[in-house]
DNA sequence: GTCATCTATATGAATAAAACATATAATAGA
DNA sequence: TCTATTATATGTTTTATTCATATAGATGAC
C-alpha cells in the first residue's frame, strides 16, 4: 500500500504490491543448492536467468546465505582456485533439505489459499465462467 | 528468516514464514465490500469466519480502511442509528472495484508463479509422480 | 605499470508492511 | 456504578527486503 502525501499528485498510486513475493527467494536457493553446490555470484546467475527470481539483490542474496549457514541449512568453503576472486562455495545440509520440504509444503499451502480467493472473487465477478 | 541469537537454544528456528500472505487481507477486504457495505467490526467478523483470514489485528484492519479512503477505493459514512457506538460504514466506489481486479490478476500472477516453484521442486524430489 | 573492468563477497542504513500494545468512548446489562 | 461489549483509533516495534556503498583479487588494455 503506497503512503504518498496528497500533494504528491500524478503518482502511480493504488497498483497492487511489486512483482516480489516475500519468502519466495529463499526455496528458489535451496532448491537450486539441492541440485548442485554453487558460490553466491553462480546462484545471482541461475536466478536471474528465470523470470520468476530475476534481479535480486546482491546483499540480500549473501546475507541469506550467511543466515542459511547459521541456521544449519548449508554449509560453506571458500575456494580459491581458478581465476578471479576467492568464491564461497555453499552445499545444502540435510537440515537444509528438510527444510526445503517443509518450505515447499509451506508454498503449496499458500498457492490453496490463493486459490480460494481467486474462486471467492471469480463466483462474485465471473459466476458464469467455467 | 529467524533472528535469534545463538544461546537462544531450545527456539523453534528454520520453519517457512508464518501463516500470513503479505497484500491479502486487502483484497478481502475488497471483496467483502464488494458484496455489501459494512463497518469495521463487521469485517473483522466476517474475516474471522474464514479460516484463510482469521486473527486480523484491527489497527491494521482500521488502518487499512482509512488508507482505502485516502485511495478513494472507499468512502466511509457514520451510522449512529441502532445501539451501541457510532459506526464508520465503508463503502466499496468504482475506483475500489477496479482495483480489485487488478489485485484478483495479480493473485492470479503470483499463483502461477509458486505453481511454476512448486513444478521444479517436484521434477527434483518427486519425478516419477503422476 | 597503472588504470579500468569484471568477478565476488560483504555491510550499514533506509523503507514499508504488518504486528504488538494500548487508548478512547458509547452503550447495555448486572 | 461497575463491568463487559461494541467499535474505532493511534503510538511503537519488529522484520523482511531494498538501497547504497565498500572491499578486494584478478584480468586485460594501453
Amino acid at each position: 500500500m503506497c503512503h504518498h502525501d496528497s500533494h504528491d499528485s500524478n503518482h502511480n498510486c493504488c497498483s497492487p504490491p511489486s512483482g516480489r513475493i516475500r519468502g519466495f527467494i529463499q526455496p528458489w536457493l535451496l532448491l537450486l543448492l539441492s541440485e548442485e553446490a554453487a558460490h553466491g555470484y553462480q546462484l545471482t546467475d541461475k536466478l536471474n536467468r528465470n523470470e520468476d527470481t530475476k534481479g535480486i539483490d546482491p546483499g540480500f542474496l549473501y546475507r541469506t546465505l550467511r543466515q542459511f549457514e547459521e541456521d544449519g541449512l548449508v554449509k560453506s568453503s571458500w575456494d580459491t582456485e581458478g581465476s578471479g576472486p576467492a568464491r564461497r562455495i555453499y552445499e545444502i545440509t540435510p537440515d537444509g533439505v528438510e527444510f526445503l520440504h517443509a518450505w515447499a509444503e509451506h508454498i503449496q499451502n499458500t498457492r490453496k489459499r490463493l486459490g480460494r480467493f481467486l474462486k471467492a472473487y471469480s463466483s462474485r465477478f465471473k459466476p458464469h465462467e467455467t
